[in-house]
DNA sequence: TTCGAGTTTAACAAATATGTCTAACAAAAA
DNA sequence: TTTTTGTTAGACATATTTGTTAAACTCGAA
């Protein structure tokens, strides 16, 4: 009970920082707010994580490890076929996001307002490129040699599906106002917008 | 000079305003950093505009106009044949995007942190996907009866164009370093993503 | 039981940010 | 010239926020 009050109240904090950064971004936070929300005096929130900014960090390092494997989930499983195995990964990575709708706007805001801090993350989705651009591609020149599929560039690909999966829960606070009673229903309006983004996709790769 | 001087005052403040606004958002922009830019002290910019909130107002209003604009702009040239006209809302809208590559993210931001503010430009918005949504839609499916083109959601096809056209903008700081040498120069990278982007929606509305 | 490490609280300190006030100043009107 | 209106700078006030400190408490181990 104690040992595990203890780990709970570090847990606690970090969860409410969690919540706090993700909506309010780093300068919207308080860390008031977040002691507050976790349950705590803001002394203890210092105690733990001795500063603001070494709380945030801990929320980065997570969230970026996250980003990592939504990437990742986009490459699809390798033992399809190249059409099925795109299909499959922009259904993961929709799925992915969907899981995690507030963090696109979290990285694009912390990248764009400290792009310093990031040479680390930088390395580690370069990798990740990488193993795609080089993998991938071959795959999938190998594919378009056979006809199954339009010769293209993975990066090109990756961007246009990482475009419509994520900008649909980037602007869904915009959007679901002005869609009307149709989509009203944010679950239907996901499943709808899933279907699109693999038909325009597949579309886009079905050789012609 | 007296006059011209006192109009670029609050000029200059609220260019600086708007640079500030627009790179750091609300929470993370300084009134005195502000007044700093703008070549004035900081009880000048209480003088103009009494409070932060009150400036940050007329940023918003200024920009939300440039939003309807945009996406009026998405809806091409109604007097060309629809998938002439599609091409052509497509790459104006890049262009806008491309002319205003911080609006989408302070827009988004600004939307998801105080939703409460926004029932006005909701309905504004609202007013022009309502005409979308009568007039082209039932251009488009007059097309697509004549086979001119795939039988499609107008509303869904936009979100399409909107995510393809703006995550590019969104995202292009985090993925810079992550093209390679060929995409490094930003205009040769914006060039191919407009053209992948008309090419992607094009085929998804050709007829097959 | 007493010792001590780790935990917790409340009070305090310092910095920062927004906003106000007064007095000086400038320019135009009376 | 005097008055009036609007502009500007600097000092001041207030509130908020982050961070510190010292003392008290808890609980297991010696």
């Amino acid at each position: 009970m104690d040992n595990q009050g203890k780990q709970s109240k570090e847990q606690q904090i970090l969860a409410a920082a969690e919540q706090e950064f993700l909506t309010k971004g780093y300068d919207g936070a308080r860390t008031t707010s977040i002691a507050q929300a976790a349950g705590v005096t803001h002394a203890m929130l210092h105690y733990y994580f001795r500063t603001k900014e070494q709380l945030f960090e801990r929320i980065v390092d997570e969230k970026f490890e996250t980003i990592s494997d939504s990437m990742f989930a986009i490459m699809g499983d390798p033992s399809l076929p190249i059409v099925e195995r795109i299909k499959g990964g922009i259904s993961a990575h929709f799925d992915f996001v969907a899981e995690n709708p507030l963090l696109p706007r979290f990285v694009i805001n912390e990248i764009i307002s400290r792009p310093e801090r990031y040479e680390l993350l930088h390395k580690r989705i370069g990798d990740i490129i990488d193993n795609i651009s080089n993998g991938l591609q071959s795959e999938i020149d190998h594919a378009a040699e056979r006809g199954e599929m339009e010769k293209m560039d993975v990066k090109m690909l990756f961007i246009s599906i990482m475009s419509l999966n994520i900008f649909t829960f980037l602007a869904y606070p915009f959007m679901k106002p002005l869609l009307g009673e149709l989509m009203a229903d944010r679950e239907r309006f996901l499943a709808e917008r899933k279907a699109e983004n693999i038909e325009t996709i597949l579309r886009r790769i079905k050789k012609q």
